[in-house]
DNA sequence: TCAAAACCTTGATATTCGTCAAGGTTTTTT
DNA sequence: AAAAAACCTTGACGAATATCAAGGTTTTGA
């Protein structure tokens, strides 16, 4: 994990992040003196379960995943974060230490956002605030639907339910879904494991709703997958 | 579900709330033109699952759970409303529908406060938006561990852990929990059936940890709980 | 205070899903 | 291009937990 680039380039950086993009020129300046930008690379721990939180993070290249440990290692992967995207806000707010941890899937480019560069801005910019509480807001929304999924629903309907998501429109009922990482990164998001990934996709081409072929799957019947969530 | 009290008492209502308590009075009573307070009777649901948000509550008094519904009704409840407590801010900044359904558990005395009320005194006090960002970063870790004793605990640890939050303080050995409902309740928040609830505190029980007598719990041997997580 | 309703427990059984193990396939590295 | 590593599938088996059913207990309320 390394340290690299002048502020001016992270101003540039921080500039395209959405969260950033209607803060004031001036301030977003004055906020990248305080942001570093780190290299993790690939298997690379970013933040341990335990750690103290001292801010939160923007990916700006590569993937890094947050999951629960587990003593023998068959943790579990609550999300899988892509450019762009930050994480650690609102465990930053709180100031308890980390329930999870993030580790990089591939070499990764992250910017580090200490709390006072934020604390700071979110006086001056009740926007700023806004957006933030629309973030944590959203985050929260997916955790709500994670946990329904988790408690509610089985395997076979946790899967349909996540080709579903990956339609391109509402009604298609023929589509490809490229999944976005090997299957066992997915099957753990759906809390399976991956040997019970690989016998719901058997079933569900069976039953003739998909066409499985390496990691893209071919969605034969929309409705048909619909109908399994009753 | 009916309307009451005149704007005097809403503002006086609203300032006891902590999410309000460093609002400037004026800000308050200017809010309170625009919040009602409901009753809500036993078992009525105060928004179903699919219903549009128009803003949040606050509990005045009484018990209102959040849930999941399922076909055959049953449900599983996600959290229990207590009094002075907010629900649905996240949900209202989203603008999606409701992912879950809110029921009074007993007579239930509720604000009502629109969104229009809050967004505009977001503008001006910042300080407001950081309290609620740090309420729903609290609501997020809460969902977090949630998540993580689903997926990563068995019923056993699940009960166990839950005896533990309810330790006065963090070193006791003996102690007494109070379950703040009827055992099928707190069975469904940690996501067991009730049968499956009443044998896990059997076996407890078994192991000299603890002693049930209705909805009284005496914690023997804290230690031995905390073994259990491994 | 008695009846009804809600709540809780216990047993028998079924289902879902995970674990272990082995072999095959694809991807990466040398 | 070969070797190694990672990834994926399949089968046999087992464990955890839900479901169904019945009976007992407590609470509610008429």
């Amino acid at each position: 994990m390394m340290m690299a680039k002048r502020s001016n380039d992270l101003a540039e950086a921080l500039r395209r992040v959405p969260l950033f993009s209607k803060v004031e020129p001036d301030d977003v300046v004055a906020m990248a003196e305080h942001v570093r930008e780190l290299h993790v690379e690939r298997g690379e721990i970013l933040f341990q379960k335990g750690d103290q939180p001292h801010g939160f993070y923007i990916l700006l290249e590569g993937r890094i995943t947050l999951a629960f440990p587990s003593e023998q290692g068959t943790e579990r992967i609550l999300e899988v974060i892509k450019p762009g995207e930050s994480f650690g806000e609102a465990l930053m707010f709180l100031g308890q230490p980390y329930p999870i941890f993030s580790q990089a899937g591939v070499d990764s480019r992250v910017l580090d956002i200490p709390e006072e560069a934020i604390t700071n801005l979110l006086d001056k910019d009740c926007r700023l605030a806004k957006r933030m509480l629309a973030g944590i807001s959203i985050r929260l929304h997916e955790l709500i639907s994670n946990l329904e999924a988790c408690s509610m629903r089985s395997s076979a309907q946790r899967v349909a339910c996540m080709l579903q998501h990956a339609a391109p429109s509402a009604g298609t009922q023929e589509y490809d879904v490229q999944l976005p990482a090997a299957k066992h990164i997915v099957a753990s998001q759906l809390n399976l494991t991956p040997e019970t990934f690989s016998r719901v996709l058997h079933v569900l081409t069976e039953s003739g709703l998909i066409e499985v072929s390496g990691r893209v799957i071919k969605v034969l019947n929309a409705e048909g997958l619909r109908k399994l969530q009753l």
